[in-house]
DNA sequence: TTGTCACTGAGACTCTGTCTCACTATTATG
DNA sequence: CATAATAGTGAGACAGAGTCTCAGTGACAA
């Protein structure tokens, strides 16, 4: 199953029309490289109103199937993403996004809890760096040009 | 030396005039609470411009002696803060921020890099929970209405 | 096929931040 | 002290991201 597919389908279950304008938005969205900002999906939806992308794509929030990227120049970007919460590691050179939910941010948390006497609910974090491809650097652009 | 003197001879160091204008917001910073806005600190320095507000804010930035608190419900706010890089756990009950620098996010990063092949850079990184005031039932709060 | 109401597009609006531009104040120098 | 050079300033226009309003439309159940 698609994306889309599944997305669809969580818009039925939560009882949300499927129209025409959020399917448009739904392929440009699915057309996107790993993050995107609504201004894209706005220019790639062709007749969708601004308006209108931003409330499907915070409905796409809502529904867990888009979440929020916090690149390193401060700008926030979307991405779709129908795993539950995760983070985000970043290239700085191709913008490639890797997904990860493995790494151990709690051993980090109870460290943090025990030191601060705090109840720690919840956590923010971004990572940002070089894929191998850019880190090696960059073998797609060999000598022409 | 108070924040504030540190703040006068770091702009001194790097040339910068210490103005009227800059003093009075330098003093409304000095008396926010644990994070702030700039429109915060646009009504408590009264005369001095919007822009002049904000270019103050990202002088401090550039200077290291401010820093960007990312909130939970996305809003980005700023908070005095001498030292270099380090992260923030945000009490949800009172806005109380801890910043930290000790704990281990290198550990993180080492057992990532090596899962994804990623040269890791940097890394942003904030913390939501609760004080143990705010987590004890909110003592400060006793009865009266 | 019809009624309901969720959804839509246009555009005004808000909020955060930047830029421009004429003016002002600070600082170095004669 | 006078003055020049220029960093800094305030007002307000502008920009980008996002929300809201409102009349109109279209999806879907009955």
């Amino acid at each position: 199953m698609s994306d889309i597919d599944l997305i669809e389908q969580r818009l039925a279950l939560r009882g949300h029309r499927l129209t025409g304008s959020r399917r448009r938005v739904l392929e440009a969205i699915a057309g996107q490289p790993a993050h995107f900002t609504v201004d894209e999906v706005v220019h790639s939806s062709a007749g969708v109103g601004r308006a209108t992308v931003f409330r499907t794509i915070r409905l796409l929030l809502d529904l867990n199937v888009v979440c929020r990227v916090l690149l390193d120049d401060g700008t926030l970007h979307y991405r779709v993403s129908v795993h539950g919460h995760h983070h985000h590691l970043v290239c700085r050179g191709c913008g490639r996004v890797e997904d990860f939910t493995t790494c151990d941010v709690k051993q980090l948390i109870g460290q943090l809890s025990s030191a601060t006497d705090y109840q720690i609910e919840g956590h923010w974090l971004e990572l940002y760096g070089r894929c191998s491809e850019c880190a090696s650097g960059a073998p797609l652009v060999p000598s022409d040009g």
